[in-house]
DNA sequence: ATACACCTTCCTGTAAGGGGAAAGTAAAGG
DNA sequence: CCTTTACTTTCCCCTTACAGGAAGGTGTAT
């Protein structure tokens, strides 16, 4: 099936599907005379299979690597496991600078009266020496 | 001052203040003979500023921003408020979306069993149709 | 004079595509 | 058969916020 046709049943969009193609994701066979690629059902499972992992946050690199899990039948799972794992420290670490960002504004926020008057707490904090 | 210097005194790196200059964001008086750049103390403490304001996640647009506000002595409390409150609901956004990744990757990071074993229920997790 | 630190501009690269141009191809309708 | 419309291709620039490094000028200490 064409381009268009594959990021439609895997959801995804076709500047993205060709994207993969050009770093080597999933490399659909390409017509000779007319340059169009051509998708199979297995590739168009490949690239769902991303646009899942892509929405758990996993990055291409990670993806390319948990892809090549999924086709190797001899994998472990401690293998997979040990990505995901990684995965959600990462997560968590996230969390917790976003968690500490958030209170520190929130503070400031808190504190500042947000009228028409010019004197600002957030500023002044911005401004500390 | 030259840029090291100020780098120095504001915690940031000559890349980046010198990405600041280049920007617009802060730009210093330059030596017509030798294009060193000069740095005064008021420069510095506006790179302070943007120093902490990245910090707290604020985008070099909303820099820009806080820094006009914070140089105009008219300004009033309400403006910055609003783009400290718009700041916490993206961050509220992050860490709603990143929960969610969080509960769902270690439900399955606790299903697999992680050991030599090809079954995995992760990747069948991520090849479901 | 020389070594060394510091400064300049310019170019490339990052992650993961989005937007759009120019041009070729396919399918449908008249 | 011809035209329109929808798709496809490659190619190039744009995004964020700098980092890294090359080539070359400058400042200072020895």
């Amino acid at each position: 099936m064409n381009i268009g046709k594959a990021a439609k049943l895997s959801n995804l969009t076709v500047k993205a599907v060709r994207y993969y193609a050009n770093i080597g994701l999933v490399k659909p066979q390409q017509n000779i005379t007319t340059g169009y690629r051509d998708y199979t059902d297995g590739e168009v499972s490949k690239l769902k299979f991303i646009g899942k992992a892509r929405k758990f946050d996993f990055s291409i690199d990670e993806c390319r690597e948990l892809l090549s899990l999924y086709e190797d039948k001899n994998r472990t799972s401690k293998e997979v496991k040990k990505i995901t794992l990684e995965k959600i420290s990462q997560i968590d670490s996230k969390l917790r600078d976003l968690n500490g960002l958030k209170k520190e504004l929130s503070y400031l926020a808190n504190n500042c009266h947000g009228d028409d008057r010019p004197n600002c707490p957030i500023l002044e904090e911005l401004s500390k020496k």
